[in-house]
DNA sequence: TTCTTCTGTGAATCCGTGA
DNA sequence: CTCACGGATTCACAGAAGA
């Protein structure tokens, strides 16, 4: 096992990565994989080998080759060794991969079922399958099929408990016209100057993914400073996005001509300064504000009335942050369910207060930010 | 096993179908599949249970509960149990198939994967996986994933021997601006009048598919007189189509309330003539059309009537996006063409439809700018 | 009658934190 | 671990209701 070390601008000091981080592993990728410690990164993203037929080389998990046979036994036997080539390294993926994290995992109709049904086996909790619709498609040639226009990505947490992964919502809304990103996303495939030719003008890796979609995966799925993993690297396509992102990354690559290449590229790599690599967040990320908390900053009074946005319920503000309404007291949350006869309800958008200044109806929420900001103020 | 006959214009004579053809069997799908004899359907459309594992209530952002698919045929005890059930349909729907035939399977990325491996376990060769984006899915209401915009249909063949299927190439792409179609198709999901309501308003199936997608698989993959299977029929959405399009059908389904619902819907239906099902075969070099859109959207219906804008000559729209005329079929612009004796015609400005609203001519390019409005609001 | 606004709903594996 | 609870979160259409 070896390690090519690639030039890299210094992470935050607050986050000191191990020596693998940032560098591309030669070698099998099960046998790399078991290199790494357990629960040690926050993303995968892979890039299996699918063509049984053409991968004449695939080997079962114990480095024996597979024979192959052209008749009815055949089928089953490549199925069979491509389940158990699949079984071994996400297996050993999903040990390295932190309990929050997740990982992504691009095939077509040739692989992705098996791949995916194995996922499931394994215990991987999927959360969408992602469809990379492609503007250019290669057409069928013999006019016997649909031109085959798309890949599948499967996005999935290691176990149905991973519920703190990374989604970076409000990011994604805010690059696709403020409506949330939908399951089907649609990019050119590599071609051009980004497509890495040989010297004698031949494409160096037979699939090549574009960058484009890659960095929506890592802008979504990923914070700057993480640690993404891919365990089929290629020409290096995860890691170029992965360090122009600010983010880290591990290959594992068992080909030197493909090493070589992935490394001279991301070398060449600049990485984005960390002013461009804000993601836009939402109320969510907000510090949490109590309704007392307001009542403490002199924004709210005890004996205040609130009422809703129709004049319809009012109830009475008590001194320890709670509401009273028809002689029950409760939080302003459990109040406004309560009145409505609903579940739940968010207090701070539906209970407003008479603004002397506007003399209108404001919701109690846009005082939690007067709140937040005195806070920061304070804080920083 | 009780079967339900359904009132059905006379099929074309040479192709005398068995009695059981045209009906609706009662009973479990398995079951009813084995009575059924070897090698005796064109096509089989399936659309088994989802398997969906909800976990609890989903609330919208206005606190109002989502209607879940929590149906008792929906529930499997593990993934084992799903597998067992994937595989015996898909044994006992494979022996009915002809040598020939295809199957086409819906799914969501809860089943798909599973039923896709089975599917080429047990040795059919898939020929296509088929996106259908939808332009109006649910979205995503806690804002912790991508909006679940698609579902997957698998497309294949009995075995990799199975070369004779049908494809019907050239009637997609001169449906389809004259450039082949894609593996990824847009439709809105069923809702609006096509939606079967209970006396109560309430839905009768709780996943009923859009007409127009089973149009489109039943005009790719087969012919005029073929029998189409459906071993999970609802509420007929397969049937319906069938009938219309000049297809048999054989359905099967357990509840009664959908067979009563099935029932009623096919024999309303009107099968088209025969004349405008002609599928167009052979290579041509036209202008790029998209003609086919405008059906798919209900603009435009088989059958209709179109003429120039000084009544000179009228052709008929052909439910496979051409038209018809003097016993002649062609594409818009070939056909304005011929009438004209030019070599060349826009068809999008030349014909034109009696447009009830302003009962005015009007050319039918003034549809397509509608298609165009709705796809570009789905991201096409 | 016509245009605008409001309301309802669809195959959905849909929360995070602190006690 | 579980449990309690604060409080964040939606797009495209169809059909009804209102202006």
């Amino acid at each position: 096992m070896s390690r090519v070390h690639l030039a890299r601008s210094a992470k935050p000091a607050v986050t000191a990565v191990p020596s693998y981080v940032n560098t591309i592993m030669k070698g099998d990728c099960v046998a790399a994989l078991d290199k790494l410690p357990d629960n040690s990164v926050d993303m995968i993203f892979a890039d299996p080998p699918y063509n049984l037929q053409l991968q004449g080389d695939l080997q079962r998990p114990d480095q024996s080759k597979v024979d192959a046979v052209d008749d009815h036994w055949d089928q089953f036997a490549s199925f069979q060794a491509y389940d158990d080539f699949t079984r071994a390294w996400l297996l050993a993926a999903r040990r390295v991969l932190k309990p929050n994290g997740t990982i992504w995992v691009i095939g077509s109709y040739h692989n992705i079922f098996r791949v995916g049904a194995k996922m499931q086996d394994l215990g991987f909790w999927i959360l969408n399958d992602v469809i990379w619709r492609k503007t250019n498609p290669m057409p069928n040639f013999r006019g016997r099929r649909f031109a085959n226009a798309h890949e599948t990505m499967i996005w999935a947490t290691k176990d149905q408990k991973g519920k703190g992964y990374t989604f970076n919502y409000e990011s994604m809304k805010a690059a696709n016209d403020d409506v949330q990103m939908r399951s089907d996303w649609l990019f050119p495939i590599c071609n051009g100057g980004e497509r890495l030719k040989g010297e004698d003008g031949s494409k160096v890796h037979p699939t090549q993914k574009p960058e484009a979609l890659l960095a929506r995966v890592l802008m979504s799925a990923s914070k700057p400073g993480d640690v993404i993993l891919d365990p089929f690297f290629g020409t290096g396509t995860t890691g170029a996005v992965a360090k122009r992102l600010g983010r880290n990354f591990i290959g594992i690559e068992r080909e030197q001509e493909y090493i070589d290449a992935a490394t001279a590229r991301i070398n060449s790599v600049k990485e984005l300064p960390a002013h461009d690599l804000k993601i836009v967040t939402g109320k969510r990320a907000e510090p949490r504000v109590a309704f007392s908390a307001l009542i403490d900053a002199g924004l709210v009074k005890s004996g205040m009335k609130l009422t809703d946005s129709k004049r319809r319920w009012t109830a009475t503000v008590q001194a320890d942050g709670s509401l009273s309404h028809g002689g029950v007291q409760a939080s302003i949350h459990k109040m406004g369910a309560t009145v409505q006869e609903l579940d739940a309800c968010n207090g701070w958008t539906f209970w407003h207060f008479d603004c002397p200044k506007s003399k209108k109806l404001m919701p109690i929420d846009s005082l939690r930010q007067i709140v937040r900001d005195q806070m920061s103020k304070a804080g920083a």
